[in-house]
DNA sequence: GTGAAAGCGCTAACAC
DNA sequence: GTGTTAGCGCTTTCAC
């Protein structure tokens, strides 16, 4: 098998004109063989193709979308392409947009809003069909006014913008919302917890802003009342969602001598820094202390106890954001989907023999 | 603050030929203040940039693209963006692509070859600077030659190829390689643990004619002949890198009752599935059986006990590719780049008494 | 069935 | 300084 770079072709990119020219035939000709669905007689088809094969020609998809028939593209946009949770989510968009035939971008921004700010506008540039934004965020009204206008600087060329798992905006702002069921998924773990007999669990949330870890939190709270009970507010420690801030949270319940017998822990990664800072301090779960997390990353199962935890369908949001964005007429009403989470219990969480 | 969209302005993408006409110039005067380096009066400066602003413009970087000046685009090609190791090179990837001023896919061919040529055709057609596709794979001729063909194809448009611990080409094929030592880190590894006193090692590999599971493989073999030994063919198990392929061989050695003190895992997530194995069957890591890893993701330092590896240094390697791929002239030489790795000691070997 | 010409949205060379 | 023109690589009338 000889190397096509041995046979003398020009370096040089070749147009569709040095295809016309090495085939005997005009441009127009050539773009409608590679179109396809045009009248062109046999013969012609053949030259053209043996040209295109020759000079290995591929059109310019940038000039074909400036012509206006281009490949559509899609942008996601989230915080760190390293979370668990987000990887899921990412692979969920690829592979609907490439099934739809669309490209697909992926932005973090490192939970810069500039960064975010910055990319919306490259997308808007690239005339993207839409753009995910993606996870949890504080629910200002700075937040609310600058989303909105991304919203709508998105539909002004024809673009549409996603919030997925981000706090929605007012009504009659162009923008598709998908969630996901946090506070749901939260009372119903909280539930299930106390209903093994637990009494004061220790929550480990994430920013107090953050809309996520508010959702998740309310779930909590009303999951206690609900059973007449009020949760001890000491037993809220606030931090991030990574397993660092688990670790560090978990040390200082423990060094502050806090009293609890099971953990509830706002994200996996949370619950698995958690872990491990109890592991250290020499306590066993759930022997000692039941532990619960949130999202079901597939590493979840791999903790020792695996973790009960409650399950979110990352990957079909991911899927979803893509059918719904593309999927849509620009006077389709907007849409605001809400998908549900269900508990995955496993081994972490005992039942209180008392 | 009010909304934009209820300004009047059309909902239709407006032109550079829009903004020239509110604001009473021509297009290229436009082009000019919105290039920023060509003198321009300070009057029509800001009539221009106040029509951008009602108008809400931007210019069409696929246009702009056309006319020669677009933003140069990159992609990034893996098996799956799940899995931890990638999803960290990806990030390396993104932030050094947006950090250089470039766009960056990514695609996630699950490990289909004929979606990975579509896509690297897709790149071609857009264009992209450079293509880096990552990640093992089995060296066949057959990889030679259409891998070969991808490189010339994608030079052939002024683009670059760029392979990233994947096996290397022919010379002279025009592609950058960057690998990490797989060899290196598992012979390290493994001499740690036969120092502990171990004798009989439980190999966990991934598919045999998997180049990134054979680097490891000779890594583990070469160690134990350093000190006289040969390892025992019936310890070593083949599947893949994911974690239910850990957990189903770590199930088989058991219930074959093989002999082992200790067990390497071709990767961490088959470390993991290994641990949960492991535990399942009641046994005490590293009491009973001692395990290391490979790779160091994140996770590692949560597994219990927490998991002795190799580190790789993923992020950086992502970065490192942008960077040699871009930086580069159409005349430099074809690069090779081998990273280093390094063992990370944590608690899963014991050292034999006996 | 095929070619010439106009146009997509932009930039750049060339006037004035 | 600013407008006019040509051109990027492609598609798509509109003729023949």
């Amino acid at each position: 098998m000889t190397r096509k770079s041995s046979t003398g072709v020009s370096a040089t990119r070749s147009t569709i004109r040095d295809v016309a020219a090495r085939a005997g035939v005009s441009a127009s000709t050539v773009s409608r063989v590679l179109g396809g669905d045009y009248p062109v007689s046999a013969a012609t088809r053949t030259s053209v193709m043996r040209a295109v094969r020759e000079l290995d020609y591929v059109a310019d998809a940038r000039a074909k979308a400036v012509a206006g028939v281009g490949t559509p593209t899609l942008a996601f946009v989230l915080d760190d392409i390293t979370g668990p949770s987000f990887a899921l989510m990412a692979h969920g968009v690829e592979r609907e947009a490439t099934r739809l035939g669309h490209l697909s971008l992926v932005c973090s921004t490192d939970g810069d809003t500039a960064h975010e700010l910055e990319f919306v506008e490259m997308m808007r540039a690239q005339r993207a069909a839409a753009v995910i934004l993606v996870g949890g965020t504080a629910d200002t009204p700075e937040y609310r006014t600058r989303t909105a206008r991304i919203a709508d600087s998105l539909a002004s060329v024809g673009s549409r913008l996603v919030l997925c798992g981000r706090p929605p905006l007012n009504p009659g702002t162009p923008v598709t919302v998908i969630e996901y069921d946090n506070e749901g998924g939260a009372y119903a773990l909280c539930a299930h917890v106390l209903a093994q007999g637990h009494q004061r669990l220790l929550f480990l949330g994430g920013r107090p802003d953050h809309t996520t870890a508010q959702g998740r939190e309310r779930g909590y709270t009303a999951a206690h009342r609900a059973r007449g009970l009020e949760p001890d507010p000491a037993l809220r420690l606030h931090g991030d969602f990574t397993r660092d801030s688990g670790h560090r949270l978990m040390r200082q319940a423990l060094s502050q001598g806090l009293e609890f017998t099971a953990v509830m822990a706002a994200t996996d990664m949370v619950a698995a820094g958690a872990l491990t800072a109890l592991h250290e301090a020499g306590l066993s779960v759930p022997g000692d202390v039941s532990l619960a997390g949130y999202d079901d990353i597939p590493f979840a199962r791999d903790l020792h106890p695996a973790l009960t935890t409650v399950h979110v369908p990352y990957e079909e949001l991911g899927r979803l954001a893509v059918r719904t964005a593309l999927g849509r007429t620009p006077d389709d009403p907007d849409e605001h989907l809400l998908l549900g989470t269900h508990v995955v219990v496993r081994n972490s969480v005992a039942t209180l023999s008392s």
